[in-house]
DNA sequence: CGATAGGTTGACGGTTCTCAAGGGAGGTGG
DNA sequence: CCACCTCCCTTGAGAACCGTCAACCTATCG
């Protein structure tokens, strides 16, 4: 990081309030509620969903330790959706307004807000490409293996926090299913799975699943 | 709009480049290109997709007149997916690198961009969301319908620019089932199907069908 | 007028959803 | 420490949905 002034870096470190820790089941916040701040996971892990017409949970995303939540309320001023903590929770807070007052002031902040929300565009279709259930699994698995990978964590082994139920909804398709296909994963000895523990023993062949896409030309 | 010095607001004209038009088949942009620019479409429909590792192709959307493409390319400074125009295109290009310089130094257009970025996060969800085949294709009519009508277009009357099986690929389905999904809202009069244009004469159904199990913030 | 790309229709098979029932794992209270 | 409860997860069987394959039809254009 260059061109912050220490003013600047001062200030910025002002704006950013520890707050938690959240415990599993606890809302961080709800769908219609007034947008003021935006949040880094510090630990533990978020779900972001909303609940439709019929009360129904539809599930936009799971957010791990250092990624950030609520981007997507700016437009709007109100948060389009829930989040609730899976387990314990800890966040940083920052409210948006004083963030954006500060980027004007500090141009570097600006562009690293302009790419963080650039780069969160377009992330939700990554999984919706593929249309088998196996495709979307591996995609799946591969997916978190990577950011807790980005995040210093261990790549090959880590722990699911959600419930299959939460997955099955996540990727569209039923709880059963979601079994099934970890199941068969697991037998053919792709993955290893304990719980909510999940152990990739050959992840070359899980993207190779993913990438199995035949989209229609 | 308030709070532009005039100054300011002349500095924002100089920033924009009317280009085009572009004919049915033309590259915007390309995958991979490194970004400079954003552009709003002024005329046409442009298809933004990515061609995986087989050369398939994958549609991850179409973008109608007023809306912006290329914001996708901030995080990265590639463009991460290819932009086709469907028929003849005009666009307004307007360098971002000039565009976020001019952002610090007006807070009311860095507040437009980031309101900007923050809506086009999951919107690509809201498709992904219906998981029947019947609900996505009426989810994806009045998402159409909708977004011509907030640009003063018919929301009843429009043309689909794009072919059946781009549609198909955009809703992951296969191309003869788009078909007969359209056939079977034609047969129920809920819609009326000419060619490619397309009359909503029951948006209400419509409506009833997208939320059957969707939730659309 | 033929060529080509796009669109439709039908039959069939596979994937996945639904319904139903049975097994853990963890927590609470006796 | 054990019984029990609850939630989660798994497993099985049947049916519905949708993708695939194949053929035919329809616009548009040179």
């Amino acid at each position: 990081m260059k061109g912050y002034d220490k003013g600047a870096l001062a200030e910025l470190h002002v704006l950013v309030d520890h707050v938690g820790p959240y415990h599993a089941g606890q809302y961080i916040f709800r769908a219609g509620e007034p947008f003021e701040a935006i949040a880094a996971v510090r630990a533990g892990v978020v779900k972001t969903f909303i609940d439709d017409s019929l009360g129904n949970e539809q599930v936009l995303g799971f957010s791990l330790p250092g990624e950030v939540i609520g981007l997507n309320a700016i437009h709007g001023e109100r948060y389009p959706c829930n989040a609730v903590a899976l387990d314990t929770v800890s966040l940083c807070r920052i409210s948006f307004p004083r963030l954006s007052l500060l980027a004007t002031r500090m141009p570097t902040l600006q562009a690293k807000l302009f790419s963080l929300l650039s780069a969160e565009i377009g992330k939700a279709a990554v999984l919706a490409a593929n249309y088998r259930t196996e495709e979307r699994m591996a995609a799946f698995l591969l997916d978190i293996s990577a950011r807790y990978s980005r995040r210093g964590f261990s790549a090959n082994r880590f722990n699911l926090t959600m419930t299959r139920s939460e997955i099955a909804n996540y990727l569209r398709m039923a709880p059963e299913t979601a079994s099934r296909v970890l199941r068969r994963l697991s037998d053919d000895k792709v993955i290893l799975v304990n719980q909510r523990e999940i152990i990739l023993l050959q992840p070359e062949r899980l993207a190779q699943m993913a990438a199995q896409d035949d989209a229609n030309a």
